[in-house]
DNA sequence: CCTGATGCGTC
DNA sequence: GTCGGAC
DNA sequence: GTCCGACGACGCATCAGG
């Protein structure tokens, strides 16, 4: 007979064909067009609407063999036929003619007459090779009316209930079932992005379908939604706040079913054939062997044997008994150094790294931590020095490296789960127990790991090899691979750099400390020279020899930018000048009383450097953007200048306004075609406001104070798209206030207000720069939503989503999400009324009764589709619990939208800078 | 091909 | 960017 | 005063998956 194999796909030797192979191969059969049977073969034979379907799921060059339904034709001399499989639409079986010999090849197929797919057809062969996911008795299915009855129910039900039914189903084929299952019954179905391409495709095959929408977030009331399974969860459902989800799958009929999906209802309405009709298709085939396949092919093919039929599953059990053995030896011998009585362990590098961090999470007292960390690092090597150093800031690289890992939490958690083989229901309770990543790691690695040696060059090889690693998968695979064999410390503590956050209240400014202390340097230099070098790594190397002198201002290296401190009112800035009493430069500034008032321009802080031969622009946290501003730095070769400035770059056209927003939209691009480019600076035109000069003709400014360096960049010749910003000198809070308003009627965000006699304090948010800026409005919300915070506020609900009122409807829309602004204690006690008036509980995420009241102050509103509503705020704070207010009294989308609309409809005034 | 999720950097 | 809290 | 931690929205790039 028809020799068969299998191996992922199954393979027919004799004929050198694949039937739905998983990879990639040079001829094979392809059923239907769902993506777990599309693979880049270089020749398939399939039918014509699943070619047509293929073209949109994976264009591209290959060769196909398209046939029609029922008619025999040859393809490389091998005698086939395709018949319908009723699977989805142009779904196939392969009914294959070898001499006197025939073989029927199933594909994923149905024997029930679905509505968007072709029915099926058989006939009779002598080998049957079958798909049998629901190949146990359990898997029968109710009469299809009687189950899209139900669904129809339900939507119904739900949409009175003035909630939003979502259906669940596969964008291909099953969503178009449920179409097809809807119509006539009144309700209107709005389709996910993915299902309605599918949809469209359909039609253009002549399939006709009820009234249905594409996806809108503001218009989901009323509506049924069609989503693939892959969005349940998503951040598009869970913006919904009245929801009830229901799974469309042959799997409904497991009783726990609600539970496994994470849904409100499941209906057992399947593309796949259940039991019975498994058993009645081997019936009307009346084949001398059967061999099964997927789902309960081994259970299926010994209820076939019992039925007196020869049948044999294929499958890769094998490979799955093999990795579950795997784990076992690992559970049973997690650490076996430590067992090991008659050689004392060596000691793993990076195990007492981690070690030196969990001590000084221990200690609340900063000293303590200082001394601590002084000490480990008195004991490294040189070659270890750096690294560890570098570590204790909860970076895998320098400041000034600009690598990045591209592993988040999505990525770590997925190797986590690969590394223990821990089991899913764990995982979720792990990981929602903690909100922190390596505390969650640590506890899952615990015990399921066979901990090796890890030296701090190891951990260094893997930061590099990850960041070369290209895409998640890859990078999931090699992050699994190491924390398969590290101790539950030493994971803990990947991640923690990982994710970028050590979490033991020790960040760059104390490990400077510890620096200083351990090597017995003087702190200043400790600072400069990191500040200088941007790498704490080899500042540390530096202090170690003492050779911290060698780091000094130069062009082109950048540094940190001085930082202002944020003040609420005018008043509260004059007090600091004013009030302060004794020193030198407060003394002589009450003499004079004079502040420099400049306008806060909303773009990206950047620093210039200029030099004959070379120009860079630095971004405030220290990379080099000079690619994202090509414009800007041609002209900047136009300085007379050897200079450093700076300032900030602003997107600027003259009779246009434009806003950060514009800006954005230039930033971050990657330099692939230099017409990219030329249209990004076309679209939005940007333009350098200068208000500091930091270098001058091989002289560093940094310690002259502002007053100089002021009139040094008054005496400079500007190319065009340079502005220098304007000084206004003020004497009095009141003037202070005056230019504030007038900064604001030129649409500028707000005024910085800066000591004229201050030097240039790199990295550091003294008291010599202030900022003023107030918010735009207020709105009182209510709070909908609440989520577990991270970290130290793990066990509180410290993260409220809150909404407007839509006027028409009532509903209660998303606008925003806040906690800043409360104390712990409002906090504390808002959980405590939160957990009491939970609607529905997710886990971390927990809708709540609408009743709490909050108002939130933020500097704009804008247009957004993050939130239901429709509208999202920029830097959104909480100002105040509104006790004395109930829901009824909030403010409503319609005021939201006026807010939003008035910021737009300003007449531009230009910014007021000199050219 | 398009959509959505994720990571990152800007504010 | 925002804010509150701890030292 | 200063640092630290726990958070917001947006846009671009990249990748996975339909």
């Amino acid at each position: 007979m028809i020799e068969v194999r299998y191996e992922r796909g199954v393979y027919l030797p004799e004929q050198d064909l694949w039937l739905d192979p998983w990879d990639a191969k040079p001829f094979a059969f392809i059923s239907h067009a769902h993506s777990d049977h599309i693979a880049p073969h270089e020749e398939i034979i399939l039918s014509e609407r699943t070619s047509r379907l293929l073209q949109h799921r994976m264009p591209g060059h290959r060769t196909e063999h398209v046939l029609p339904f029922g008619e025999k034709g040859t393809v490389d001399g091998l005698d086939l036929m395709l018949l319908p499989a009723g699977h989805i639409f142009g779904s196939a079986q392969c009914f294959l003619f070898a001499g006197d010999e025939t073989l029927l090849y199933t594909g994923d197929f149905k024997l029930r007459p679905g509505k968007s797919a072709e029915r099926a057809q058989w006939r009779h062969a002598d080998t049957l090779i079958m798909e049998t996911t629901f190949g146990l008795p359990r898997y029968r299915f109710p009469p299809t009316e009687q189950v899209i009855d139900q669904i129809v129910a339900f939507c119904r039900e739900t949409i009175e209930a003035a909630q939003v039914p979502v259906l669940l189903g596969y964008s291909l084929g099953k969503a178009q079932e449920i179409l097809c299952s809807l119509d006539g019954a009144g309700l209107t179905p709005m389709l996910h992005g993915s299902v309605y391409r599918m949809t469209r495709i359909y039609e253009q095959f002549g399939q006709s379908f009820c009234n249905y929408v594409r996806y809108n977030a503001n218009e989901v009331a009323g509506k049924v939604l069609i989503c693939p399974p892959s969005a349940n969860r998503s951040q598009m459902l869970e913006k919904i706040p009245h929801r009830r989800v229901a799974m469309i799958s042959g799997w409904a009929v497991d009783p726990n079913a609600i539970y496994r999906y994470g849904v409100d209802a499941a209906f057992p309405l399947s593309d796949h054939a259940d039991y019975d009709d498994l058993i009645r298709y081997v019936g009307l085939v009346r084949p001398r062997r059967v061999f099964t396949l997927h789902g309960f092919a081994a259970e299926l093919a010994s209820d076939l044997r019992m039925r007196g039929v020869e049948a044999w599953a294929l499958s890769e059990e094998n490979q799955m008994e093999l990795d579950l053995g795997g784990r076992d030896i690992a559970l049973r011998c997690p650490d076996g150094a430590a067992r090991r009585p008659y050689r004392s362990p060596p000691q793993s590098e990076f195990l007492a790294f981690a070690n030196i961090g969990e001590a000084i999470a221990a200690t609340p007292a900063k000293l303590e931590k200082i001394r601590l960390l002084a000490d480990y690092l008195r004991g490294l090597t040189s070659e270890q020095l750096p690294i560890a150093t570098l570590y204790f800031t909860a970076r895998a690289f320098a400041q000034s490296d600009l690598r990045t890992l591209q592993v988040g939490w999505a990525i770590i958690f997925r190797a986590l789960q690969a590394a223990t083989h821990i089991d899913d229901t764990e995982l979720h309770r792990i990981a929602s127990a903690h909100g922190d990543a390596g505390r969650s790691a640590f506890e899952i690695l615990d015990g399921r790991t066979a901990p090796q040696l890890f030296s701090i060059r190891d951990s260094r090889e893997l930061f590099e090899n990850l960041h070369r690693a290209r895409g998640p998968n890859a990078k999931a695979k090699l992050l699994q691979n190491r924390l398969s064999i590290l101790s539950p410390r030493e994971g803990e503590y990947v991640v923690k750099i990982l994710t970028g956050d050590l979490r033991i209240g020790l960040r760059e400014g104390l490990v400077e400390e510890a620096i200083a202390k351990a090597f017995d340097v003087p702190l200043e230099e400790v600072r400069e020279a990191n500040m200088l070098s941007g790498d704490i790594g080899q500042t540390a190397l530096l202090a170690s020899r003492k050779e911290l002198h060698r780091a000094e201002l130069s062009l082109f290296r950048p540094i940190k930018c001085m930082l202002a401190t944020p003040q609420p009112t005018a008043e509260a800035v004059w007090e600091r000048f004013a009030g302060a009493t004794d020193t030198d430069r407060t003394a002589a500034l009450s003499m004079r009383a004079t502040v420099y008032l400049e306008d806060k321009f909303d773009g990206i802080r950047a620093q210039l450097h200029r030099a004959a031969q070379r120009v860079e622009i630095f971004s405030r946290d220290l990379r080099r953007i000079t690619s994202q501003f090509p414009e800007l730095a041609d002209q900047a070769r136009n300085f007379q200048e050897e200079l450093i400035i700076d300032g900030e770059i602003i997107a600027f056209q003259e009779d246009r306004r434009l806003t950060f927003f514009d800006l954005q939209r230039r930033l971050g691009r990657t330099s692939d075609g230099t017409d990219l480019f030329a249209r990004a600076a076309a679209d939005v035109p940007v333009a350098f406001v200068i208000f500091d000069l930091l270098w001058l003709n091989g002289q560093s400014l940094v310690k002259t104070p502002l007053r100089e360096r002021r009139r040094h960049l008054d005496g400079l010749r500007l190319p065009s798209q340079f502005q220098i910003a304007r000084v206004i000198p003020a004497h009095s809070a009141a003037e202070i206030e005056q230019t504030f308003q007038q900064a604001r009627q030129r649409l500028n965000e707000g005024l910085m207000i800066k000591d004229p006699e201050s030097f240039y304090l790199p990295g550091t948010r003294g008291m010599f720069w202030f900022k003023l800026k107030k918010e735009l409005a207020t709105l009182d919300v209510v709070v909908v939503a609440a989520e577990l915070g991270h970290g130290k506020r793990n066990n509180v609900l410290s993260d409220y989503t809150f909404a407007v009122r839509d006027e028409v409807t009532g509903d209660f829309l998303p606008i925003g999400k806040a906690y800043s602004g409360l104390t712990d204690a409002e906090i504390a006690e808002l959980t405590e009324h939160f957990k009491q008036n939970t609607i529905a509980d997710h886990g971390r995420y927990r809708t709540v009764k609408p009743d709490v009241v909050l108002e939130v102050a933020f500097n704009s509103i804008q247009p957004s589709t993050r939130h239901a509503s429709g509208l999202a705020l920029r830097f959104p704070r909480i100002k105040a619990i509104r006790r004395d207010k109930n829901v009824d009294s909030i403010d409503t989308l319609q005021y939201a939208r006026e807010l939003a609309s008035q910021g737009a409809s300003y007449r531009p005034v230009l910014a007021e800078a000199r050219k």
